[in-house]
DNA sequence: TTCACGCTGTGAATCGTTTCACAAACACTG
DNA sequence: CAGTGTTTGTGAAACGATTCACAGCGTGAA
């Protein structure tokens, strides 16, 4: 119903928002919200239409109003605990970022294989052996994932996460996942996105001479 | 000139073509490569096209020169030095997975401001004192730099960057950038790609009931 | 040599997204 | 209370990307 690219932005304008009604506004226009997210006053018009909020052509959008509107369609309608496969750097970088960031969204239980860090606790977030994966996300209900691992491990973590019930996974590792039909699987590729700068980076160069 | 669409599924193309070759396979259909990367035969036809390459309708591909003409698009004619700024648990996640992966991409550069990391060799890479930004990125002729430190010194961090001539940035702080024109910026936005699993995940689950 | 098959390259159609452009709405002013 | 200026909401146009569909070609078989 509503397309990805508009659920990324109002993600976006929610952030830009708190920001905004912490330095006390209570009101936005839609050009002051394009401004800071880097888009047109129009797309941020459509964006808030389309979730089915309205501002007032005088005093454009209320700021509470609008947070609680996009609230309304991005935050699951309860708690939802996320696991995290992959408590290396970049397992851990994921652990102290969410910490305590959205009561929402929370890594309620990490996985890894490396009995050094299997039961202890980093970032508050416990840390459990892997071969306990199935059980403690059947236990938890968890439905999300995040996939941390090095390349060769992905696919199986996938596989082993979507058996236990996970149909949501955000992928680090540089290999795209199969998964069934009805799992959603957001790549996060940092290669792809460095070798793209470094082209467009080269490119705008060559466009100003 | 090419769409920044076509050069992230070229960069994956060329990653999965590495893989074909290293199973000794010499040809590939434009099917196989699209069944790998998970889009469709006529995507990939369309991308090879645009960067200029043809293959056989009789043996497809030939693996080995279609990963030249890809990288022809997207290797700099020359070794690239990246700077990465923070060395946190994200930066050390990133020094880690580009150590030795790109001869001619490599973070050659790392800068932060805790006294602990300053000075030291980590993964390969030598960690500078911020202070010292300017001059090693001018000394060096850096391009491209990865931002990884708190959101709250991100833009200062892209000001410095942008001032000492890089022009290509991949962001991981969840703030929107202001850069001059010019200046290529790729968000890395972990939170909306997490928001933006949840929200897929249900909904997938219900559009099944 | 001829035939049949299956793939590529690509013009044209399609699809989804973004932007335009303007009527309607509201606040403020005098 | 009418006039002015600015903004929203949204149908329609424009744009860009993807997919269709098929002509043309090379290969292998007979």
């Amino acid at each position: 119903m509503v397309s990805d690219k508009t659920i990324g932005r109002i993600s976006v304008y929610r952030r830009l928002l708190k920001e905004v009604a912490a330095k006390g506004e209570t009101n936005v226009f839609s050009h002051q919200l394009a401004t800071m997210a880097g888009c047109t006053p129009a797309q941020v018009r459509r964006d808030v239409m389309t979730i089915g909020y309205s501002g007032s052509p005088a005093r454009g959008y209320d700021v509470a109003e609008l947070i609680d509107s996009i609230s309304a369609v991005l935050d699951p309608p309860e708690h939802e605990g996320i696991a995290l496969v992959g408590v290396g750097n970049l397992g851990r970088a994921m652990l102290s970022y969410f910490v305590g960031r959205s009561p929402r969204l929370a890594i309620v239980a990490a996985f890894d294989e490396d009995p050094e860090k299997v039961n202890r606790v980093i970032h508050g977030c416990r840390c459990y052996p892997v071969n306990d994966m199935e059980q403690v996300i059947r236990e938890r209900g968890i439905r999300e994932a995040i996939i941390a691992v090095p390349a060769a491990a992905a696919q199986d973590a996938a596989r082993r996460l979507v058996s236990a019930g996970v149909n949501g996974l955000v992928n680090f590792a540089p290999v795209r996942l199969w998964v069934p039909d009805g799992v959603y699987v957001e790549n996060v590729d940092v290669t792809m996105a460095l070798e793209r700068v470094a082209y467009f980076a080269r490119e705008r160069v060559q466009e100003r001479v």
